[in-house]
DNA sequence: TTGTGTTTTACGACCTCC
DNA sequence: GGAGGTCGTAAAACACAA
C-alpha cells in the first residue's frame, strides 16, 4: 500500500484534515505467514454461498432493494474521484437533494475534501462513510466464496456497488482482521474452558489450536467458514 | 439522555512476494 | 519497486444498559 493511484485516493485529492497520527513504537508485531495466514500457498476453495450457514450477524434482513434505487450521483468536481456516494447510507449523508426523481437526485456535497499537500485523504466532514446494507451483503456474500479477493473480483465489486477498488480491498483486509480477531476469543475461550474443566483430548478431533499451529499450509482463516458459518 | 463498550471504515507502518 | 498482505489504531457509527 505505499503507493495507491489517484483513483483510489479518493480521486486523487490531498487533504488538510489533520489526524494525531503519533503513536507508541512498534514492538515486532508480526507473525508468520503461517501465524497469520499471509500469503497463502493455496487460495480458498470457492463455495456457493447457499451451502454456507451464515453467523447471524452476518445474516442480512430481507432486502428491499428498492430502497437502493435512488441512485444519486455526485455534482461538483468528482469526477475523477471514485468516492462516490451513490447509495445514501442509512439517511445519514446530509446532502441537500437537488432533482426531483429519486433516480437521477443529484446531491451537492458539503466541504467533504480540504485539500493541502499534506496527502491525508480523509475527509473532513466525514471520516468515514457507512456502507449501505447492501454493500456490506455483497461484499459479505464474495467474502464467503473466497478469503481473498482477486483483482477481477475487485474491480467488478467496485463497480456493482459503486466503491473504489481500494475500498473493496481495505474491506477485505478489515474482514479478514474482524475474523482473527473472533478465531482468537474462540481459542482463548476454548483453552479457558479446557484449563478449567480439562477434558481428555479426542484423537481425530483437533482443536482450533491444533489446526493453527500443526496445518500452517492450509488457509488459517478458511477454518472460521466451518466454526463461524 | 448519557455514558460506555463494540463495530465499522480508513489509514500508516512495515513486511513479503513477484 | 509496486501490489497487497498484517497489525495497530483513530474516530465515526452503533448498541445498550443505567
Amino acid at each position: 500500500m505505499k503507493t495507491e493511484s489517484a483513483e483510489d485516493k479518493q480521486g486523487g485529492l490531498t487533504c488538510a484534515w489533520r489526524f494525531d497520527f503519533s503513536r507508541s513504537s512498534r514492538e515486532s508485531p508480526y507473525l508468520s505467514n503461517e501465524d497469520t495466514g499471509m500469503y497463502p500457498s493455496s487460495p480458498a476453495i470457492r463455495q456457493t454461498a447457499q451451502t454456507l450457514s451464515l453467523n447471524s450477524q452476518y445474516i442480512p434482513p430481507p432486502y428491499d432493494f428498492t430502497s437502493y434505487h435512488h441512485h444519486l450521483t455526485g455534482v461538483g468536481d468528482f469526477s475523477a474521484s471514485t468516492w462516490n456516494p451513490l447509495y445514501t447510507p442509512r439517511e445519514e449523508y446530509p446532502y441537500s437533494f437537488q432533482g426531483s426523481s429519486p433516480n437521477t437526485a443529484q446531491v451537492s456535497f458539503p466541504s467533504i475534501f480540504l485539500c493541502d499537500s499534506g496527502g491525508k485523504t480523509r475527509t473532513k466532514d466525514k471520516y468515514r462513510v457507512v456502507y449501505t446494507d447492501h454493500q456490506r451483503m455483497e461484499l459479505e456474500k464474495e467474502f464467503q466464496f473466497n478469503r481473498y479477493i482477486t483483482m477481477r473480483r475487485k474491480s467488478e465489486l467496485s463497480m456493482a456497488l459503486s466503491l473504489s477498488e481500494r475500498q473493496v480491498k481495505i474491506w477485505f483486509q478489515n474482514r479478514r482482521a474482524k475474523e482473527r480477531k473472533i478465531n482468537r476469543k474462540k481459542l482463548q475461550h476454548s483453552q479457558q474452558a479446557s484449563t478449567t474443566t480439562p477434558t481428555p483430548p479426542v484423537l481425530g478431533a483437533p482443536s482450533d489450536a491444533h489446526n493453527a499451529t500443526t496445518s500452517p499450509s492450509r488457509n488459517v482463516l478458511s477454518d472460521t467458514i466451518s466454526e463461524e458459518y
